[in-house]
DNA sequence: CACGCGTGGGG
DNA sequence: TCCCCAAGCGT
């Protein structure tokens, strides 16, 4: 394979987006913006990236923020885990860092959250140590770029392509040569059916010359996602919304969410359960079926829409007025069909 | 290595 | 409408 840096960097030079977290790139914006991306849309993350960095300007404020508010910056962006973990990062940063990422790719590979991807996008674009950052953008184009059938999904391919990746690096500029394969990935090398006419190495590309970049990469057949009724209990009283927190690890962890149970309930069944947390409810009106799709399953909600007296609550279950719904409680989107917490 | 873990946009 | 996913990580 020849040469692919000056192609690719005159190209980045002259296409690539003026993205926040481009504007003032150290290391803590970088880190903060990398985890937000992963998995997750440039276009998505930008507003949760301009208000997460107002908020939580370094690692001291993202280190000593409330777990709530923190998991409140991140409604709505999905795989809240990522989050706990850079507060976990953020601390140790504090502890043993003094307060600034360090400038060494294990350093910051050991830290919580910070995986292969990460350590080496904030070492190679932050610092610019000359160490690769293969995402699924990178893969995709190096798979069109060898004409490579491999399994990009599979760990052993990913290791095989990073070897390539870092053969390619020009050692001097290792972070814009890593942002810009991510960015032709993004702009050009698309996924589908990729704009080869207009890429910078397409005169070197072996899956355009064959014919067939539209075919790659390739990846294992998804499987089938699992159907999970849930039965909902919107219950209203005059101190507001019954919500209850869901358990500190696995799905949707430490998020709030009106009382629900991950089975199909009758309303008798539903009224007795509403009982055995005190609350007497009067279930009014059925709750419109939903759908919420996971990676990995699907919620197919219902349920009732009532109203109940005010209580006492166990630990672990509130009455939210709408203010403390909007501004305190983070609710996950799961249940946007039901409740607006944004 | 395989699986759990969110969400909203585009074809 | 449905299906594809998008700058991965932890276990």
């Amino acid at each position: 394979m020849q040469p692919i840096a000056a192609p690719l960097l005159q190209w980045f030079d002259a296409n690539k987006r003026l993205l926040p977290f481009r504007q003032e790139p150290s290391a803590y914006h970088i880190w903060v913006s990398e985890i937000m991306l992963q998995q997750t849309r440039v276009a998505a993350a930008i507003p949760y990236y301009e208000r997460f960095i107002a908020a939580l300007p370094d690692p001291a404020a993202l280190a000593a923020c409330e777990p709530d508010a923190l998991r409140k910056l991140w409604q709505g962006l999905g795989y809240y885990n990522r989050v706990n973990n850079m507060q976990k990062a953020a601390r140790i940063v504090c502890e043993q860092y003094g307060g600034d990422l360090p400038a060494d790719y294990d350093a910051l590979r050991s830290l919580p959250g910070i995986g292969d991807y990460t350590a080496g996008a904030v070492a190679s674009i932050a610092f610019g140590i000359p160490v690769p950052a293969v995402d699924g953008n990178v893969l995709r184009v190096f798979a069109r770029l060898y004409n490579d059938d491999a399994d990009v999904m599979a760990p052993a391919t990913k290791k095989a392509f990073t070897v390539r990746v870092l053969d390619q690096m020009p050692k001097a500029t290792p972070g814009p040569y890593n942002e810009a394969l991510m960015e032709l990935g993004a702009l050009v090398c698309i996924p589908g059916t990729p704009h080869c006419e207009e890429c910078p190495l397409a005169d070197l590309c072996r899956g355009y010359a064959a014919g067939r970049a539209d075919q790659l990469p390739v990846k294992p057949a998804p499987k089938a996602k699992g159907k999970v009724p849930v039965t909902v209990a919107l219950i209203e009283s005059e101190q507001g919304l019954l919500l209850q927190r869901r358990p500190a690890r696995g799905l949707l962890a430490g998020l709030w969410q009106p009382a629900a149970w991950e089975k199909a309930l009758t309303r008798d069944e539903l009224t007795a359960a509403l009982a055995g947390i005190g609350v007497q409810a009067a279930l009014d009106e059925p709750l419109p079926p939903a759908k919420h799709v996971f990676t990995h399953k699907i919620w197919e909600l219902g349920g009732w829409k009532g109203t109940a007296p005010a209580c006492a609550l166990p630990d672990g279950y509130v009455w939210a007025a709408p203010e403390d719904l909007a501004e305190v409680y983070p609710v996950p989107n799961a249940f946007g069909a039901y409740v607006k917490a944004k």
